[in-house]
DNA sequence: GATGAATGAGGATTCATTCAT
DNA sequence: CATGAATGAATCCTCATTCAT
């Protein structure tokens, strides 16, 4: 094989390598920022770090991402997507009671986000909201408004159902919410939610919040019974 | 007049400016402290700015906080972990029932901090306590540690007078914190924690949220047993 | 009594004691500085310190001296004083050999320069000798020369009764000279210039040098005896 | 010349400037910061001065050296400790008598260190050693510790060849280094320690000490007992 | 004269961002 | 495209000095 083949050939080689790398760099640098954003915050975060941990030079980062602002941005867009119409098929069919309902959802919620790096990026929406407005817009629109909108479904059905009594299911909804808000911002502050010395364990938590709200819902004894 | 009183009372109209300043000056400070603190975070705000907004020279607040942490601290004494004990008497000498003592709780918390910048103070904390883990530890022995305690005193005083069924008061109590930190999410964050075509009002919300608590603890009826 | 003669003898007693101590004012706050300035250097004495050790505040310091810069070399001036002549009296009467005359020199030396805060001036003069040319300039004149010419003369007497060889007086004088240096610069900087593990005892360090320098002075032992 | 060959010749050149002047980089700093520390001592001395000085900016400093009590250490070190061990091996191998080789100690101490800025490091260490423990420490241990190990050594050896009489060696080398304190103090103070008026000739004085040193330590003649 | 509250220039260090190679 | 050396704006904190009282 002549010299120049050889040489071509291994261009060729290096060159589609790199750009295998290449494309795959966007998610390899979106997935480190999301680690250590979530590890540190976005403030504490170092963008070499970020290139460090991607295994690119600080500069790189900085070819795909004009700035440490924006890289945060792609991080929330990126790992922010609706698995929520997924999310709510999976309610839709549901057969069971609508107590049952909320436990499952509370399950699922805690496999899927909860003890997830998800449940980081929506803790760390929360902190920086002010920081990044329009951001948070997005959030508001792709994240909250959905779950708030499934949440309050769950609830409409409980009480269209007569297991729950007529409340307001949009305030309702807001409780499960605030579960979760709790748990998360627990998971990520180092426990700072908690007493020092009280343990938290948050299935159970979640579980005790759900039995009370249940309870709470359920329509009084009909008398005549 | 004797002259004695004459000159005391010259010198004390002398140092009467001067001291009146000083005296107030810790105050200014905290207060310039709390409002930028909670407008732009811990790390975002500039000991500079604060001492701007206070209406003195860089130099004046190192004067009467020997770090950026301690006024973060100072701030978090004055306007949170101070008004416990004050809190707690008010809560000791209760009579009515421990439903009414909750929803008291929540206005008399919604009054105090949670309409008032010190509920910013306990989201920056939350937001920021990753990077500042002595001022998280700090904020979770004087503000969560009593905070937790006084509301399952409550909750334990409903279930000793037979109110609520016997549940988990410590658990319970993570239940009000929920909501309180919920709102003051909600609060802090342009309303990420809402739909946008959702309209919140956060009394509205606690109140709801105790009253669903307190059914959902009211002890089942006896009689049918 | 009247109460205006009372109370002119209060301001009267009032003014003395005043004026006494302000008389002394200088006084106090130069022996402050030196206690600091040998203690911790020129630059890491803070004003304020020197002020508080000699029981005044800040502002009055800077009544009595316009800079610490001149302050530091009122210090200087003020401990540096000619002792010299009476000194070179007692020298002139010294009826001994010389050798005890070098002896009993550095015996002196210690006790009234090396153990004492005077030697502090003199390492601080060193070291700061750059920063404060005219300073250096006045030490080097009214220490350094009429030592180094009393220690001259001394050699010069070793010389002319034959107890020494016909040495150059003055370059003789320096080995003298640099044995003080070494113990104050090893009493003034915690002992670096010995190592860690290495005991140092000045005095015997001194005598050590004496003799030393002594047995090398001493004439060759005259063949014809 | 092969493709090969040429293309790894351009990928040489291409990094070769860039290399060359990161590996140079270190050197220059240090060149300056030593530059800086003689002349205004080492408080005095600000990051960004060295950094001008060696026609960078001031974060480049940091980035090769992490605080500016490293870069002391780092100028110490180049200038001094790294060149004991190199010292000590030309001693082991000296085959004269042990006079000689004090002069000659003398001779090699003055080309490398005495005439040369590194003595300004010493001496500003010895200004500046309260003020900065670690580094005092440091230099202790580096410079101190050695040399006067390397000294002793060398008073050692005349014992034991018996040129020398039975002396504490480790007492014995403090006059040497004495002798190198007091050279190092009258040239890095502006030739303080010597009277105005008389000359200094650093060469002759070290000679004449270690002349009148092996004189005081020879063995008294035999012959007599 | 004294006081001490207030000042603000100054200095070490960090880190997002740029750009020559 | 990738690199990583270099940059310099930004920020906390200190302390000599001033000046209203």
């Amino acid at each position: 094989m002549p010299l120049k083949r050889l040489f071509d050939t291994q261009v060729k080689a290096t060159r589609a390598k790199r750009e295998r790398r290449k494309e795959a760099r966007p998610g390899e640098l979106l997935q480190a920022a999301l680690d250590l954003f979530v590890e540190k915050g976005f403030a504490a975060t170092r963008s070499e770090e970020v290139a460090a941990r991607a295994g690119v030079s600080k500069g790189t980062l900085f070819l795909y991402f004009p700035s440490k602002e924006e890289l945060f941005k792609a991080v929330v867009r990126e790992n922010i997507s609706g698995r929520f119409s997924q999310w709510n098929d999976e309610f839709v069919q549901f057969s069971g009671s609508t107590a049952d309902m909320l436990h499952t959802c509370m399950d699922i919620w805690w496999s899927r986000v909860g003890d997830t790096q998800a449940s980081g990026i929506s803790k760390l929406m929360l902190g920086e909201a002010c920081n990044f407005p329009e951001l948070a817009a997005f959030y508001r629109q792709e994240v909250v408004q959905p779950g708030h909108a499934l949440l309050a479904r769950i609830v409409q059905r409980g009480i269209d159902s007569g297991e729950f009594r007529a409340v307001d299911a949009s305030q309702t909804a807001f409780s499960v919410v605030a579960s979760m808000v709790f748990v998360m911002m627990q998971r990520h502050t180092g426990g700072v939610c908690v007493p020092a010395d009280t343990s938290f364990d948050p299935v159970a938590f979640l579980h005790h919040q759900v039995d009370l709200m249940v309870r709470g819902l359920q329509a009084p004894p009909t008398e005549a019974s």
